[in-house]
DNA sequence: CCGGATCCGTTTCGATACTG
DNA sequence: CAGTATCGAAACGGATCCGG
Protein backbone atom coordinates (compact mmCIF):
# COMPACT_ATOMS: atom_id res chain seq x y z
CA UNK A 1 0.00 0.00 0.00
CA UNK A 2 1.01 3.71 -0.35
CA UNK A 3 1.58 6.10 1.87
CA UNK A 4 -0.19 8.22 0.41
CA UNK A 5 -1.88 9.15 3.85
CA UNK A 6 0.45 7.76 6.65
CA UNK A 7 0.08 10.20 8.77
CA UNK A 8 1.04 9.96 12.78
CA UNK A 9 -2.66 10.84 13.51
CA UNK A 10 -4.75 7.99 12.87
CA UNK A 11 -7.53 10.81 13.02
CA UNK A 12 -6.25 12.71 10.39
CA UNK A 13 -5.32 9.75 8.26
CA UNK A 14 -9.05 8.60 8.17
CA UNK A 15 -10.14 12.17 7.38
CA UNK A 16 -8.25 12.21 4.08
CA UNK A 17 -9.46 8.81 3.46
CA UNK A 18 -13.50 9.60 4.60
CA UNK A 19 -13.05 13.68 3.93
CA UNK A 20 -14.09 12.69 -0.13
CA UNK A 21 -17.27 12.47 -1.50
CA UNK A 22 -16.81 9.83 -3.98
CA UNK A 23 -14.99 7.53 -1.44
CA UNK A 24 -18.03 8.18 1.20
CA UNK A 25 -20.41 7.96 -1.99
CA UNK A 26 -18.52 4.81 -3.17
CA UNK A 27 -18.88 2.80 -0.02
CA UNK A 28 -22.19 3.60 0.64
CA UNK A 29 -23.76 2.50 -2.90
CA UNK A 30 -21.70 -0.83 -1.91
CA UNK A 31 -22.89 -1.31 1.68
CA UNK A 32 -26.91 -0.59 0.76
CA UNK A 33 -27.15 -0.36 -2.86
CA UNK A 34 -25.73 -3.74 -4.16
CA UNK A 35 -23.58 -2.00 -6.82
CA UNK A 36 -20.79 -4.01 -7.69
CA UNK A 37 -19.75 -3.71 -11.19
CA UNK A 38 -17.88 -0.63 -12.57
CA UNK A 39 -21.11 -0.10 -14.81
CA UNK A 40 -23.30 -0.09 -11.18
CA UNK A 41 -21.75 2.51 -9.89
CA UNK A 42 -21.82 4.93 -13.28
CA UNK A 43 -25.24 4.62 -13.51
CA UNK A 44 -26.64 5.56 -10.17
CA UNK A 45 -27.72 9.09 -9.75
CA UNK A 46 -24.82 10.54 -7.97
CA UNK A 47 -23.30 10.47 -11.53
CA UNK A 48 -19.60 9.66 -10.95
CA UNK A 49 -17.27 10.56 -14.05
CA UNK A 50 -15.73 7.02 -14.74
CA UNK A 51 -12.22 8.64 -14.88
CA UNK A 52 -12.78 9.19 -10.89
CA UNK A 53 -14.45 6.33 -10.31
CA UNK A 54 -11.58 4.33 -11.65
CA UNK A 55 -9.07 6.71 -9.34
CA UNK A 56 -11.11 5.98 -5.88
CA UNK A 57 -11.76 2.15 -6.78
CA UNK A 58 -7.82 1.79 -7.20
CA UNK A 59 -7.73 4.13 -4.18
CA UNK A 60 -9.70 2.11 -1.60
CA UNK A 61 -8.21 -0.70 -2.96
CA UNK A 62 -4.88 0.20 -2.15
CA UNK A 63 -6.27 1.34 1.64
CA UNK A 64 -7.66 -2.49 1.24
CA UNK A 65 -11.24 -1.30 1.70
CA UNK A 66 -12.60 -3.40 -1.34
CA UNK A 67 -11.29 -5.56 -3.25
CA UNK A 68 -11.37 -7.03 -6.59
CA UNK A 69 -13.12 -10.76 -7.87
CA UNK A 70 -14.87 -12.31 -10.56
CA UNK A 71 -18.44 -13.74 -10.73
CA UNK A 72 -18.00 -17.71 -10.95
CA UNK A 73 -19.94 -17.85 -13.84
CA UNK A 74 -18.24 -14.54 -15.81
CA UNK A 75 -14.24 -14.49 -15.21
CA UNK A 76 -14.38 -11.00 -17.65
CA UNK A 77 -16.36 -9.06 -15.24
CA UNK A 78 -15.08 -7.98 -12.06
CA UNK A 79 -17.02 -7.45 -9.34
CA UNK A 80 -15.50 -4.84 -6.11
CA UNK A 81 -16.75 -6.16 -2.79
CA UNK A 82 -16.04 -4.64 0.50
CA UNK A 83 -13.19 -6.05 2.67
CA UNK A 84 -13.46 -6.69 6.59
CA UNK A 85 -12.22 -3.61 7.25
CA UNK A 86 -14.72 -1.24 4.54
CA UNK A 87 -17.62 -3.38 6.34
CA UNK A 88 -16.03 -2.14 10.13
CA UNK A 89 -17.38 1.46 7.70
CA UNK A 90 -21.14 0.33 8.61
CA UNK A 91 -21.62 2.03 11.83
CA UNK A 92 -20.19 4.94 10.34
CA UNK A 93 -22.33 5.52 7.48
CA UNK A 94 -25.19 4.65 10.07
CA UNK A 95 -24.27 7.54 12.11
CA UNK A 96 -23.99 9.56 9.11
CA UNK A 97 -27.79 8.78 8.00
CA UNK A 98 -29.16 9.38 10.80
CA UNK A 99 -27.14 13.01 11.47
CA UNK A 100 -28.64 13.32 7.67
CA UNK A 101 -32.09 12.95 8.45
CA UNK A 102 -31.56 15.41 11.34
CA UNK A 103 -30.15 17.73 9.71
CA UNK A 104 -32.87 17.59 6.50
CA UNK A 105 -35.55 18.07 9.18
CA UNK A 106 -33.64 20.90 10.59
CA UNK A 107 -34.19 23.04 7.16
CA UNK A 108 -37.61 20.81 6.11
CA UNK A 109 -39.77 20.98 9.25
CA UNK A 110 -42.82 20.30 7.44
CA UNK A 111 -41.11 16.60 6.85
CA UNK A 112 -42.31 14.37 10.02
CA UNK A 113 -39.79 12.04 11.85
CA UNK A 114 -40.18 8.82 9.87
CA UNK A 115 -41.00 5.09 11.26
CA UNK A 116 -37.69 4.83 10.11
CA UNK A 117 -34.98 6.35 11.64
CA UNK A 118 -36.77 5.84 15.05
CA UNK A 119 -36.79 2.03 14.23
CA UNK A 120 -32.82 2.63 13.73
CA UNK A 121 -31.96 4.77 17.06
CA UNK A 122 -34.21 1.46 19.05
CA UNK A 123 -31.51 -1.03 17.91
CA UNK A 124 -28.96 0.39 16.32
CA UNK A 125 -26.44 -2.19 16.87
CA UNK A 126 -28.72 -4.70 15.35
CA UNK A 127 -29.37 -3.01 12.37
CA UNK A 128 -25.51 -2.57 11.88
CA UNK A 129 -25.15 -5.91 12.28
CA UNK A 130 -27.80 -7.34 10.20
CA UNK A 131 -26.38 -4.76 7.31
CA UNK A 132 -23.08 -6.34 7.92
CA UNK A 133 -24.07 -10.09 7.91
CA UNK A 134 -26.65 -9.30 4.66
CA UNK A 135 -23.52 -7.95 3.28
CA UNK A 136 -21.07 -11.01 3.66
CA UNK A 137 -23.97 -13.37 2.73
CA UNK A 138 -24.15 -12.33 -0.28
CA UNK A 139 -20.90 -11.29 -1.65
CA UNK A 140 -18.25 -12.64 0.56
CA UNK A 141 -18.97 -16.04 -0.18
CA UNK A 142 -17.89 -15.38 -3.69
CA UNK A 143 -14.18 -14.76 -2.88
CA UNK B 1 -29.70 28.90 4.30
CA UNK B 2 -28.57 28.10 0.93
CA UNK B 3 -30.31 25.89 -0.97
CA UNK B 4 -26.78 24.84 -1.92
CA UNK B 5 -26.70 20.61 -0.61
CA UNK B 6 -30.65 20.58 -1.22
CA UNK B 7 -31.31 17.09 -2.49
CA UNK B 8 -34.15 14.54 -2.13
CA UNK B 9 -32.10 12.51 -0.79
CA UNK B 10 -30.76 13.27 2.77
CA UNK B 11 -27.93 10.69 2.68
CA UNK B 12 -26.25 12.22 -0.38
CA UNK B 13 -27.32 16.00 1.20
CA UNK B 14 -25.18 14.95 4.02
CA UNK B 15 -21.79 13.39 1.96
CA UNK B 16 -21.92 16.54 0.35
CA UNK B 17 -21.29 17.75 3.31
CA UNK B 18 -19.26 16.04 5.32
CA UNK B 19 -17.33 14.24 2.31
CA UNK B 20 -15.07 17.44 2.84
CA UNK B 21 -11.74 17.19 4.41
CA UNK B 22 -11.96 20.24 6.41
CA UNK B 23 -15.49 20.67 7.25
CA UNK B 24 -14.27 17.17 9.07
CA UNK B 25 -11.27 18.96 10.33
CA UNK B 26 -12.52 22.29 11.77
CA UNK B 27 -15.80 19.99 13.23
CA UNK B 28 -13.05 17.72 14.83
CA UNK B 29 -10.78 20.46 16.29
CA UNK B 30 -13.88 22.04 17.78
CA UNK B 31 -15.50 19.31 19.59
CA UNK B 32 -12.49 17.65 20.28
CA UNK B 33 -9.43 20.04 20.66
CA UNK B 34 -10.99 23.00 22.15
CA UNK B 35 -10.48 25.45 18.99
CA UNK B 36 -12.58 28.20 18.94
CA UNK B 37 -10.73 31.61 17.76
CA UNK B 38 -10.05 31.52 13.92
CA UNK B 39 -6.39 31.47 15.13
CA UNK B 40 -6.23 28.48 16.60
CA UNK B 41 -7.35 26.98 13.39
CA UNK B 42 -5.06 28.40 11.77
CA UNK B 43 -2.05 27.37 14.07
CA UNK B 44 -3.41 23.65 14.16
CA UNK B 45 -1.17 21.06 12.58
CA UNK B 46 -3.38 20.40 9.55
CA UNK B 47 -2.26 23.82 8.76
CA UNK B 48 -5.58 25.22 6.96
CA UNK B 49 -5.06 28.08 4.86
CA UNK B 50 -6.98 31.48 6.14
CA UNK B 51 -8.73 31.90 2.78
CA UNK B 52 -9.99 28.06 2.87
CA UNK B 53 -10.94 28.76 6.59
CA UNK B 54 -12.79 31.73 5.99
CA UNK B 55 -14.95 29.76 3.48
CA UNK B 56 -15.84 26.29 5.39
CA UNK B 57 -16.76 28.22 8.90
CA UNK B 58 -19.34 30.45 6.85
CA UNK B 59 -20.60 27.23 5.31
CA UNK B 60 -20.90 25.57 8.29
CA UNK B 61 -22.53 28.70 9.92
CA UNK B 62 -25.15 28.88 6.63
CA UNK B 63 -25.73 24.73 7.85
CA UNK B 64 -26.64 25.72 11.48
CA UNK B 65 -23.45 23.35 12.64
CA UNK B 66 -21.52 26.03 13.84
CA UNK B 67 -22.31 29.78 15.04
CA UNK B 68 -20.38 32.94 16.53
CA UNK B 69 -20.64 34.64 19.65
CA UNK B 70 -18.34 36.77 21.16
CA UNK B 71 -16.57 36.50 25.05
CA UNK B 72 -18.21 38.16 27.44
CA UNK B 73 -14.89 40.67 27.99
CA UNK B 74 -13.67 40.63 24.66
CA UNK B 75 -16.21 42.07 21.97
CA UNK B 76 -13.74 42.30 19.04
CA UNK B 77 -12.48 38.32 19.60
CA UNK B 78 -14.96 36.08 17.86
CA UNK B 79 -15.74 32.53 19.01
CA UNK B 80 -16.54 29.95 17.07
CA UNK B 81 -18.71 27.39 18.55
CA UNK B 82 -20.72 24.25 17.61
CA UNK B 83 -24.58 24.39 17.56
CA UNK B 84 -26.73 21.25 18.66
CA UNK B 85 -26.44 20.08 14.95
CA UNK B 86 -22.87 20.31 15.50
CA UNK B 87 -22.67 18.54 18.18
CA UNK B 88 -25.20 15.91 17.29
CA UNK B 89 -22.40 14.95 14.99
CA UNK B 90 -20.52 13.46 17.75
CA UNK B 91 -21.25 9.85 16.92
CA UNK B 92 -20.39 9.94 13.91
CA UNK B 93 -16.76 11.61 14.58
CA UNK B 94 -16.19 8.71 17.66
CA UNK B 95 -17.15 6.07 14.50
CA UNK B 96 -14.87 7.71 12.69
CA UNK B 97 -12.30 7.28 15.53
CA UNK B 98 -12.53 3.95 15.87
CA UNK B 99 -12.30 3.10 12.46
CA UNK B 100 -8.99 5.38 12.06
CA UNK B 101 -7.67 3.14 14.53
CA UNK B 102 -8.69 -0.05 13.68
CA UNK B 103 -7.14 1.32 9.78
CA UNK B 104 -4.20 2.09 11.36
CA UNK B 105 -3.28 -0.96 12.88
CA UNK B 106 -4.10 -2.72 9.72
CA UNK B 107 -1.27 -1.10 8.12
CA UNK B 108 0.88 -1.09 11.16
CA UNK B 109 0.46 -4.30 13.01
CA UNK B 110 3.88 -3.21 15.29
CA UNK B 111 0.95 -1.61 16.99
CA UNK B 112 -0.88 -2.54 19.78
CA UNK B 113 -4.20 -2.40 20.67
CA UNK B 114 -4.28 0.38 23.03
CA UNK B 115 -6.51 0.35 26.42
CA UNK B 116 -7.89 3.93 24.84
CA UNK B 117 -10.00 2.47 22.46
CA UNK B 118 -11.18 -0.65 24.12
CA UNK B 119 -12.65 1.89 26.70
CA UNK B 120 -14.75 3.78 23.92
CA UNK B 121 -16.06 0.65 22.81
CA UNK B 122 -17.19 -0.54 25.99
CA UNK B 123 -18.99 2.54 26.91
CA UNK B 124 -19.26 4.10 23.43
CA UNK B 125 -23.19 6.18 24.41
CA UNK B 126 -21.25 6.94 28.19
CA UNK B 127 -18.13 8.21 25.78
CA UNK B 128 -20.10 10.18 23.30
CA UNK B 129 -22.41 12.18 26.09
CA UNK B 130 -19.04 12.73 28.20
CA UNK B 131 -17.95 14.60 25.17
CA UNK B 132 -21.13 16.56 24.42
CA UNK B 133 -21.72 17.83 27.97
CA UNK B 134 -18.49 18.84 28.43
CA UNK B 135 -18.58 20.84 24.66
CA UNK B 136 -21.76 22.02 26.33
CA UNK B 137 -20.35 23.22 29.60
CA UNK B 138 -17.42 25.34 28.05
CA UNK B 139 -18.97 26.82 25.57
CA UNK B 140 -22.71 26.82 25.29
CA UNK B 141 -22.86 28.91 28.13
CA UNK B 142 -21.22 31.34 26.86
CA UNK B 143 -23.92 32.02 24.77
C1' DC C 1 -2.67 41.37 16.95
C1' DC C 2 -7.24 39.30 15.03
C1' DG C 3 -10.29 38.04 11.31
C1' DG C 4 -10.53 37.94 7.28
C1' DA C 5 -10.35 39.43 1.64
C1' DT C 6 -7.85 39.41 -2.72
C1' DC C 7 -4.76 37.87 -6.02
C1' DC C 8 -2.75 34.23 -8.58
C1' DG C 9 -0.12 29.97 -9.73
C1' DT C 10 -0.90 25.01 -9.10
C1' DT C 11 -3.55 21.07 -8.44
C1' DT C 12 -7.59 18.46 -8.83
C1' DC C 13 -12.13 17.58 -10.70
C1' DG C 14 -15.36 16.31 -13.99
C1' DA C 15 -17.76 15.80 -18.64
C1' DT C 16 -17.13 13.83 -22.83
C1' DA C 17 -14.99 11.06 -26.19
C1' DC C 18 -12.60 7.22 -27.09
C1' DT C 19 -10.38 2.25 -26.56
C1' DG C 20 -9.24 -2.89 -25.62
C1' DC D 1 -17.59 -3.93 -19.33
C1' DA D 2 -13.91 -1.52 -17.56
C1' DG D 3 -11.51 1.55 -18.05
C1' DT D 4 -7.85 5.97 -20.55
C1' DA D 5 -7.08 10.59 -22.76
C1' DT D 6 -8.07 15.08 -23.09
C1' DC D 7 -9.13 19.58 -21.75
C1' DG D 8 -11.80 23.33 -19.66
C1' DA D 9 -13.66 24.45 -14.96
C1' DA D 10 -13.30 24.60 -10.26
C1' DA D 11 -10.96 24.26 -5.97
C1' DC D 12 -6.87 24.65 -3.31
C1' DG D 13 -3.21 27.00 -1.01
C1' DG D 14 0.49 30.46 -0.27
C1' DA D 15 1.48 35.19 0.00
C1' DT D 16 0.05 39.50 0.81
C1' DC D 17 -2.79 43.19 2.16
C1' DC D 18 -6.48 45.47 4.91
C1' DG D 19 -9.92 47.21 8.44
C1' DG D 20 -10.82 47.28 13.39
Amino acid sequence: MTQKFRCDCPFTSAIDILGDKWMLVIVKQMLLENKTTFKDFTESDEAIATNILSTKLNLLEELEINTKTHPPNNINSILFVLTELGLALTPLLVELAIWSDKHLREFHPEIQDGDGLKFIRSNKEGFINNIINSYRQKWTAIQ
